[in-house]
DNA sequence: CCTGAAACTGAGAAAATGCTGAGAAACTAG
DNA sequence: CTAGTTTCTCAGCATTTTCTCAGTTTCAGG
């Protein structure tokens, strides 16, 4: 069994050593995901056009690219092109509008890329980064460590499957994504705001209610079984744990 | 970007590391196809012209050609012509257009040949470049690795044959793709897009609800025997499973 | 033990997601 | 050319999921 200092250890150092460039023309968004990946432990630089990437590039060398589609001078696709041909092997995250979408997008995850649409939520955005990073190889990934564990919880992010003490929990796509975030943070109190700026896509205009109605609802579904793990701090916020060892 | 880990990641476990030749004018498709033939663990060079590829081959020794019929300098058949002319012996996979005649083509490949008329499916074009390694004996294939199981469903892909608990089962090319996809991620949970992207041909661009549409029929034909297994994953995707223990 | 703020939770409206049948369009084989 | 497949679009229906809200409970500080 996991423990929650390994559990969080792995998942730090995973992301450790990782170089990732990101390419928006929209300041706030680049800064957004910038800090945020920052935050996890990745190596991060910013560029706001295609140029701008393809020089930054030849010295920074990253590991993946997270990619706006749109961009002011060309499109993502062509950028993207011409850093393979010029050798950089790098797994690309395309980022695209939702009614971009379809269109232009089919054929984009071939080669191990992938792509979000706006608005995304952060947590899926590294979430997505890391299958990337995973799948190109550009970070060690033991097999089994596609599940997080913590306690007798066991997440698993290739199935998808959710298991408490062995038996399958269903979890809606949010539970799901917000029992993520908290089990990544196991044992870290984290608050309100920033579950909802991790789990909840970017653009969300709806107050911290929310957070308080979905931890009730995963309340429901993984602490019938004792113990319970999720414990509020009150005028703080959440955190995942084991019953107080003294 | 080419490393063994991402064809275990990739889930296809039988490519050993084939060195494979891609020869075509447009750079995007070139590009599809390398990036696409990399992910899944091949060795793979790109060549935009008669000359250049020859030239290639020379001291990169492919075990296979993906070889454009139509290049700006010559043609594909010529360029076969003076690879094997040279002693190279290589199987090749020609790229057509739809409208070439096929007769044409059929009288021009020889032996372990095989060809594919574009836009194609990433998913065909693999597997038919496995098959023609197969046979022109440049990988190592266990028999029983022509067929992939799971639970008592069983998919040949060598006589296209699909059985469900010993039943034969008919399915049309598409079906027949699409399951053998879910088949070969079988556990894991496939999106729509990632569906959408392997299965189908790189230049659709309709909606996802024609993947929903094939899952309706495949399941049935497929999911009429129990128990079912293909399942949903409501905003996630589909994936393919025994039924859930507990 | 009181009290106000913070958190919990059930109910239900609104939105999204997915399934399927019907039928049009494209393709194939005689 | 015709008949039968196969592919693809679409719209109605059934759920599930998301989100808001308000009444209730919990808690910490006095």
């Amino acid at each position: 069994m996991t423990t929650l200092k390994e559990a969080k250890a792995s998942t730090d150092q995973s992301t450790a050593t990782s170089r990732i460039l990101v390419v928006d023309d929209e300041n706030s968004i680049s800064e957004l995901i910038a800090t945020s990946l920052k935050f996890v432990g990745f190596d991060v630089r910013t560029a706001a056009t295609g140029a701008a990437a393809l020089q930054i590039a030849e010295e920074f060398k990253p590991h993946a690219l997270v990619l706006d589609v749109m961009l002011p001078d060309q499109n993502g696709f062509e950028v993207c092109r011409q850093l393979r041909s010029e050798g950089h092997n790098v797994g690309v995250l395309f980022l695209t509008a939702r009614d971009t979408v379809e269109d232009k997008i089919a054929g984009l995850t071939i080669g191990g890329d992938d792509y979000v649409t706006k608005p995304f939520s952060l947590e899926e955005l590294v979430a997505r980064l890391r299958a990337l990073l995973r799948r190109t190889g550009a970070i060690e990934v033991a097999p089994d460590e596609e599940k997080i564990r913590f306690a007798d919880l066991e997440l698993n992010e290739a199935t998808h499957e959710v298991r408490r003490a062995g038996n399958l929990i269903d979890l809606s796509p949010t539970e799901f994504l917000l029992l993520r975030y908290l089990m990544i943070n196991a044992d870290r109190v984290v608050s309100k705001s920033q579950i909802l700026d991790h789990v909840w896509q970017y653009d969300f205009r709806g107050d911290m209610g929310i957070v308080e109605t979905y931890v009730s609802y995963l309340r429901k579904k993984i602490d019938i079984y004792d113990p319970p793990l999720i414990h509020t701090i009150r005028g703080v916020g959440y955190r995942l744990r084991l019953p107080a060892k003294k």
